[in-house]
DNA sequence: GAAATTCAAATTGAATACAAGTTGTATTTT
DNA sequence: AAAATACAACTTGTATTCAATTTGAATTTC
């Protein structure tokens, strides 16, 4: 289909990935096995494999006897979420600024730059995949192996909230992104400077970011058009 | 081998899931693919799908072309769950006071029943899975998608710490054991009360005696045996 | 004698063939 | 006409076979 850098079987999981991560796949569309199997040029085994692999992580579901699904997304899981989010984003933050080796710290420069040149000249996913990028690597940083998997999930469904929720049709919704941006780079600087408790008030003000920029769209402005009037005589 | 309530394959994964929880199956020991075969009736496809899902939980690692092995526990990881396991564990007992169904409360009550009675005439590793149960339920109370892949992470290590840290070698040991026990009927009282506040202190104490417990062991008393002596002529 | 390379055996990964279960549709009966 | 049951088609789960990669040992060369 796409990439097929090194096997098949690692291009239908990175694909499966970032349609999820995109919406391209909606949450509770079931991923057909045939489909896949020669669109991939693999056979049912491998692919089951990665299915598992993915429900792992996260990304779908498995139902015995009823094949794999995308993972849902119901409104119990905007409130898990917006009370899981800053605990674990702000420890990883920590962490992060305590452990980054320099090498690790380029990687995320190199990825902000992705996440800057998406912002110009990228579609939506795009941003949504160069921003995932950005802070799967500060979770790599921090290489907790027990924080890690809900760090993870979390990370999954902050890209499918953003692509659901960042779309800027106001003027506000765009402004935040290039405030992501510059707290990117305010990021990058506390965990180069090994300052967890800067690192973690960052951590704590990105959040706030995004969680005002889906409050924006949860709960937008109200309309103001006048009620409808009834016809002359309908009593 | 031993239970097959529902299929050889859910037999298989009970298996070693509760090998791996009570040391049976040592950190590092790789899984022959071809024993487990025979030995549960299954062929090698369903198995290496069990290796996959138990390697999403976290009890096994799957090395490419080298096949699977129990997860590794390291000083790192040690270090990690310190860090990691006070956090997860309050933030978990606090949503399990707040969301707690009738039904789950007569579970974790029929757990901790459990547990008492594996404290008094079981083995360790009855004593061990009866806690990691009680706790696991505690989980299914919190119901939190993105806290779980981590809770359940820890309680696995939080098992096999167990399983090398609280052999009852000393007095202070074995009454801790009993102290857990009252803690448990503690919690069990918070959660019914839907107070978050008593059971997130709960959770604290509750991981402060294991911490210790741990550190006993890390830490022990001390040798008080002389030094050496050397041989007359050795200069 | 030690190190490296090659060959063989064993183990893992993939594919195909097969069986079982589920779902949908059609026909029959009430 | 509506509901229930049965049959057929499709999808999922399992087993067996085959290929490829890895690991260990032995032999040869330096």
């Amino acid at each position: 289909m796409k990439d097929a850098g090194k096997g098949p079987k690692a291009a239908l999981y990175d694909h499966l990935k970032t349609s999820i991560l995109t919406m391209e796949l909606r949450p509770g569309d079931d991923l057909d096995e045939a489909g896949l199997s020669d669109a991939f040029g693999l056979s049912r085994t491998p692919l089951r494999e990665v299915f598992r692999e993915l429900a792992g992580e996260g990304y779908v579901e498995l139902r015995a006897g009823r094949g794999a699904r995308v993972s849902e997304m119901s409104h119990t899981t905007l409130r898990d979420f917006f009370l899981a989010a800053p605990m674990i984003y702000s420890a990883i933050m920590r962490l992060a600024a305590l452990n980054a080796t320099a090498d690790q710290i380029d990687h995320l420069r190199a990825a902000q730059e992705d996440f800057r040149a998406a912002l110009r000249d990228g579609s939506p996913a795009d941003r949504a995949l160069a921003n995932n990028r950005f802070h799967e690597i500060t979770g790599e940083m921090a290489a907790n192996v027990y924080l890690l998997p809900s760090f993870r999930r979390l990370l999954i469904d902050h890209a499918r909230f953003g692509m659901t929720f960042y779309q800027p049709r106001t003027n506000a919704m765009a402004d935040n992104l290039s405030t992501a941006s510059d707290q990117h780079d305010q990021i990058i600087a506390a965990i180069e400077a090994r300052d967890p408790d800067a690192a973690a008030r960052l951590a704590d003000d990105h959040w706030k970011l995004s969680r005002d920029q889906i409050e924006l769209f949860v709960m937008p402005g109200g309309l103001t058009a006048p009620l409808g009037t009834l016809p002359k005589s309908t009593a």
